[in-house]
DNA sequence: ATTCTATGTCGAA
DNA sequence: TCGACCTAGAATA
């Protein structure tokens, strides 16, 4: 379930389980063995995340550890150590704890001059303290392209990904298809806002939440949902299903390759 | 047994 | 805009 709230938590998880010890490192996959043994039995010493990178970083070795889990990556942390290996495991870090990467996107030794090159690439992080949302507002706003394509932009917003696409259009009530041009400074101020908070949850609770108290199906009256992507939410992966706040059925279209969702009545702003 | 799908990104056409 | 790629579980046959 990567979007960036997944790879801050995993940060956490990993400074909070390894950090002033040695670790075992080794690819049990073997497509990341040689970069794992130069890591092997140093002490790894932080965990960064940036958007949806992670940077993971050990004592006396100068490459850092970048890793990006793409669609369907997973990086797990249980407990003990010489577990048995299952399925596809590219990457396992174990001090009393066994960490195991599979299907990741990307996972690769960078050089100090490399981190920095690729973090540079990346928009405001909505999750960390130093993000200025002004940065993103410069390329929104002189931009054509609609916004719920801007939000995808890496370039643009680091971390933001289809699910917090869908529901922070949802909540500020915004078309998806508004050019980034024609949102206005207010109403993205509060976008970026809202990103902050929903994605600090998203952080603290490892699920993507975003449905008000007052539209929870309880208070409207209806059965509990059971979402099956772990969270709840108003429009992602509803199509067809009623809007929570209006009843129309939410939309679904194809943007730039991605399923976009949203409610063709509540989300009617620039 | 095979196909499909997924909270992502890159590079070729 | 499209296919390729990383993997596993669900859906379909």
């Amino acid at each position: 379930m990567p979007e960036g709230h997944t790879l801050h938590r995993l940060a956490d998880e990993l400074r909070t389980t390894y950090v002033g010890r040695a670790v075992t490192s080794s690819s049990p996959q073997g497509r990341f063995a040689a970069e794992a043994a130069r890591i092997d039995g140093h002490v790894l010493d932080g965990a960064e995340a940036w958007g949806k990178h992670l940077f993971v970083s050990f004592a006396d070795v100068p490459e850092q550890a970048h890793v990006h889990l793409g669609l369907y990556g997973t990086f797990v942390i249980s407990p003990g150590v010489d577990r048995p290996v299952v399925g596809q495991v590219r990457w396992r870090l174990e001090a009393g704890s066994t960490a195991d990467l599979r299907g990741a996107n990307t996972c690769e030794l960078l050089t100090p001059p490399e981190v920095d090159a690729r973090i540079a690439r990346l928009g405001p992080d909505p999750l960390r303290a130093d993000a200025d949302p002004d940065r993103a507002w410069h390329r929104i706003h002189r931009s054509t392209t609609p916004i719920a394509a801007l939000l995808m932009d890496q370039a643009v917003l680091g971390g933001v990904g289809n699910v917090y696409r869908a529901e922070v259009l949802f909540r500020n009530e915004v078309a998806p298809m508004t050019a980034g041009r024609r949102v206005t400074h207010k109403r993205w101020n509060a976008m970026w806002a809202d990103l902050v908070d929903l994605m600090r949850d998203g952080v603290r609770t490892g699920r993507i939440d975003t449905v008000r108290p007052e539209h929870e199906p309880e208070a409207m009256g209806r059965p509990p949902r059971a979402d099956d992507h772990g969270g709840e939410v108003y429009v992602y992966r509803r199509e067809g299903q009623a809007c929570l706040v209006c009843g129309m059925p939410v939309r679904r279209r194809v943007l730039a390759g991605r399923n976009l969702f949203w409610c063709p009545t509540c989300q009617h702003r620039g």
